[in-house]
Formats: structure tokens, C-alpha cells, sequence
DNA sequence: CTCTATTTAAAACACTCGTTTAAATTAAAC
DNA sequence: GTTTAATTTAAACGAGTGTTTTAAATAGAG
């Protein structure tokens, strides 16, 4: 075992700045590489394929995020009867904004990331997310379905689908999103501020009534 | 001029296919000239480049439903006074379907080309939209900024972007969506059944009060 | 220090992509 | 029927991709 300051880092940092920032097919190893400042070849040493890197890069993540977020919805479940959706997906919040902690930028990478991931890829990244932490989302899934027992499940399947939607698609273009509410509106918003603007929306669209 | 049964028509109907389908960039316009039985230089002599087939693949239907969709606006504007976030999302269905009559699967493609569209292109798609339906964009703004008038422009405009991003999400995986749908739930959704279910998802968001 | 395994480096490979070229073919005009 | 323009064809170009190979450099163990 030998390195100087952690090549595989460096490419790790690289390639999620830039798959946040321009996608995952658009961004080509010889560009992560250059900016890792490594060689091109140390890609498919450190990780096998690009692929991985991809699966490598949403798992630095992913395994800090899941297990928080489910501890979250866990306690909330316990501590009160009935929690709102409202509640659930505030929940979510703060670990999604402690991964500011793990790295700069942390909370807006990560969710473009999982934007992109369910955006690009054609199947690959679907099945690592939920072979990996499928007991998570399930538990997720269950938390929200409790709290709006109105909604049938059939109903419900396709409402947090739409959910899913709505927070891939804003956070993948929240950069461009932030520039355009700052120029017309003069509302300075950081990503925070996003995510709680859009959370009344999605839980008045999952609770709606029916017909 | 001259030509067999219109090349032009035949790389137009394989590319708005396999783009629906796969994406833009990950269609090459050898799958395309392949599917249409036509040969690859064709795409560059009718139409210049790939970015301007994809622009003229998303003109066919923006040409015929752009108008339309205006215009049931404005009568639904000049009838009733008052017309509801419902009404106008609703007002849309109709001309929606009838693309269906333009072309076989005319509805659903045409909605993921668009949900392809807004997510794969990085700014000649959305100069392309706004430049040339810019108007009619904007009085769709105005029609559901005033259908509710308790919500700030500011606020009205994130939103209309988390709208856009649960239809363009939906839609361009809608063809996945209602395979586990019905495998799940045996239920079995078309298009139509799907627009009918997002659009009190999107009215309860865009209009829940603030704060 | 020496030996061994790990890591880095440069180069080439094999492939796909959009685009262009130049010749052959087809249709229209006169 | 001849001429002219429009279209189709096959082939190649040039640039970009992920990956593999082979050799050099580096670090740790004995």
C-alpha cells in the first residue's frame, strides 16, 4: 500500500462536482481525471469502470445520509401519534443538511446527484439504490402512507412517484433555478431555502383528497 | 425535388420515437437513419445538423398544440370569471389528447420529448421553446397566477418549476411507471388516466397557502 | 539494503459519434 | 431526349470515448 495524498479521493471529489454539476454521461473520465490531477488510467485501477465511480460517488453519500434519515423517521414514528407529512419530509431536513458538514457544498451535491442518478440512468443506478438501501425507502415509503391513510396505495405509488419528480428535477436544476428567482425577483435563496419552500408543496399534493 | 415516400417524414417519425424512448444523446442518428431505412448522411442534408432534428422533432407537435392550447385559455379566461387552477390544468388535457389523432402514441410522446427535453438539454432546447412559444408560455403564467392570487409572483415562480418538473418527470418515465403500476396494484393506466391523476397533485401545491 | 507488491505513468487500442465529401442516381424542366 | 437540379449512396474523416497494456516509479516488509 502506497499513495500520496489519497488519489482515489481526489477523484472522488472531482467526479461528484462535476457529475452535480454537467451529468454523468457528459462527463468525461479524461476531464475528472484532469481536474483530480491523476493519471486517466488510475480511474479503472482505483474503481474497475466508470460505473462504479458513478456507484462510488453516490454511496460516499448515501451511507451517511440513509441510516440518519431512517434513525429520524424512527423516533418520530415512536415519540408522537400521527405525524404529519409535513413532519416526515421536514424530517429529512436537517440530515440532509449535516452532509454540509461531511463536505463543502455537501446537502446541493448530494441532491443533484440523486437527481441526475435517477434522471440519466437507464437502470443500473436504480438497482444499486435499491438492492443497497431498499429497507430505507420501504421504511420511507411506510412512514408517509401512515400519515395520509386516506390515500389509497395504488393512489399513493403514484403521488410519491410525482414527489420524486418534483424534488430530482428542482435540485437538479436548482444552480440555474437560484440565478433566474435572484435576477427577477431579487430573492437570494440557498439550497435551504429550497428545500423548505418545497416541502408545503409536495405535502399538499400527497394528501389531497382523491376525486 | 424529389424524393420517394418523404424521407424527411420517415427520419422525423423513427427519431421522435427513439427519442421518447432513450433520450436525445443517447439516440445516434445511425439508429435513426437505420429504424427509418434511410441513409445516415440524409439527417445532415434535410436537416443541417442533429440539434436542428431535435429541434424539428419537438416543432411538429409545438406548432399544432401551442395555438390550441392558447386559445382554450383564453375562452376559459373570457366565459367564466374566476377559473379555477383545476379548469386550467384541465384545459389542457383535451388538446393533449387530440395528439393522439396527429400521430399513433402522439399524446405520450410528444410529453416525453418535452420532459427529454427540459432535462438532457443544456440551453439550445430551452432558447428554442422560449423564443418561439414565449407567448404562449407567458400567458399560461398569467392564467394561473391569477387563478391564485394568494400566492407572491416570487413564490408562484418556484411552484410552476416543481410543476414542471413532476410532469416532465413523470412523463418521461411514465412508460416504466405504469409497468410497475400495473404489476403492483393491477391497475392499468393509459396516458390519459395518468394526466388525470397529476393534475390535483399540481393544483393542491401551487395553491396551498404560504407558510 | 533487497525484494516484493502496490501504485502511477504514458501510450495505444478499439470503438462510437456527428459530419463531410464525392460520386451515383433519380426526378424535374425545357 | 437532353440538360439541370435535387436527392441518395457509400466511404472516409476527425474527434472523442472508456478501457487495456506495458513499463516505470514508489513504498513497505524482512
Amino acid at each position: 500500500m502506497a499513495n500520496r495524498s489519497d488519489t482515489k479521493t481526489r477523484i472522488l471529489d472531482a467526479a461528484e462536482k462535476l457529475f452535480a454539476e454537467r451529468g454523468f454521461s457528459e462527463t468525461s473520465l479524461r476531464l475528472i481525471t484532469s481536474k483530480a490531477e491523476v493519471n486517466l488510467a488510475s480511474v479503472n485501477y482505483h474503481f474497475g469502470s466508470k460505473k462504479e465511480l458513478i456507484r462510488a460517488v453516490l454511496a460516499r453519500y448515501l451511507d451517511v445520509f440513509m441510516p440518519v434519515a431512517s434513525a429520524r423517521i424512527v423516533t418520530l414514528q415512536s415519540s408522537e401519534e400521527g405525524a404529519s407529512l409535513n413532519d416526515i419530509f421536514s424530517s429529512l431536513v436537517e440530515p440532509l443538511l449535516d452532509l454540509n458538514q461531511l463536505r463543502a457544498e455537501g446537502t446541493s451535491t448530494f441532491l443533484q446527484l440523486l437527481g441526475r442518478g435517477y434522471i440519466e440512468s437507464q437502470g443500473h443506478l436504480r438497482w444499486f439504490i435499491t438492492t443497497h438501501y431498499g429497507e430505507h425507502l420501504t421504511q420511507f415509503v411506510k412512514a408517509v402512507a401512515d400519515s395520509a391513510p386516506h390515500i389509497p396505495p395504488a393512489e399513493m405509488f403514484w403521488r410519491l412517484h410525482f414527489t420524486l419528480g418534483t424534488v430530482v428535477f428542482t435540485m437538479a436544476s436548482a444552480d440555474a433555478l437560484t440565478e433566474i428567482a435572484a435576477a427577477d425577483f431579487n430573492e437570494h435563496n440557498d439550497i435551504e431555502a429550497v428545500i423548505r419552500k418545497v416541502i408545503p408543496y409536495l405535502s399538499a399534493g400527497v394528501s389531497v383528497p382523491v376525486n
